[in-house]
DNA sequence: GCGACAG
DNA sequence: ATCTTGTCGC
């Protein structure tokens, strides 16, 4: 039983009682559409930090419109450190307690990570969406495992293990494309469809997780200024 | 054994 | 993720 190196990893907490809860969870996607299309509304979460704390934002967006209907920010201290293949361990916490401050818990929800396309197919987006038992779609700006395909206009799947476990989409033709797959509750056809469709004219990323992206980092530097000026100056 | 490795 | 200014281009 190997313990992780970092101080700050719970002294319980394995590597393989992780890859255990990973693949024990995996099992619990569901891969195909549990919500009527076109969604209500759509959320988007993400997470900053300033050392060990983290700071989750979430927005609420109406589907078609794109208008924020509500945003929430949630301030947890992490016990975990960042280890690629389980992020969402650190992560979990502050997403979680954010998308739960919402008046209203979104039809579909999008994570800037990756969901199935993880090497024990449970990336941050599903274990997410298995938590909370709620559609979700994983949007990743990077990859993390298998391969990207051959394009056919602007998507390409990507490959891994003999198995399709998502998808490059190219949202602009200048710009690097990203790495959707499935969360939880969809398919991955449906979660392609959603990013295309809550992506604004001119942006690389779909609005949901953009602008989730945006309220945490604003969040972060709101706390940083705090942080100095209660020290003295005006 | 040697890399690769979301945020 | 975070550390960081100016700068190129629409």
């Amino acid at each position: 039983m190997v313990l992780l190196k970092s101080v700050r990893t719970p002294r319980y907490f394995s590597i393989e009682k992780a890859r255990e809860i990973q693949k024990m969870l995996s099992l619990r996607i569901l891969k195909h559409d549990v919500f009527k299309y076109p969604p209500n509304l759509v959320a988007g979460v993400d997470v900053a930090y300033i050392s060990d704390t983290g700071i989750g934002a979430a927005v609420l967006l109406k589907y078609g419109t794109l208008e924020t209907v509500d945003k929430s920010v949630a301030v947890v201290r992490t016990n975990f450190p960042y280890i690629p293949t389980l992020l969402s361990f650190r992560e979990l916490k502050p997403a979680v307690q954010a998308i739960l401050k919402l008046r209203r818990l979104p039809d579909v929800l999008m994570v800037d990570a990756h969901g199935y396309a993880h090497p024990y197919r449970l990336g941050f987006a599903s274990h997410l969406g298995v938590s909370l038992g709620i559609p979700t779609i994983g949007v990743a700006k990077r990859l993390l495992c298998g391969k990207v395909g051959e394009w056919v206009g602007n998507i390409a799947y990507i490959r891994h293990r003999d198995e399709i476990i998502g998808a490059a989409v190219r949202i602009r033709a200048d710009s690097k494309p990203v790495y959707v797959s499935i969360g939880n509750m969809i398919s991955l056809e449906s979660a392609i469809r959603l990013v295309l469709d809550t992506t604004k004219e001119g942006q690389a990323h779909p609005e949901p997780t953009r602008q989730a992206h945006l309220l945490a980092s604003r969040y972060r530097r709101r706390l940083l200024k705090k942080h100095c000026s209660k020290g003295g100056h005006s």
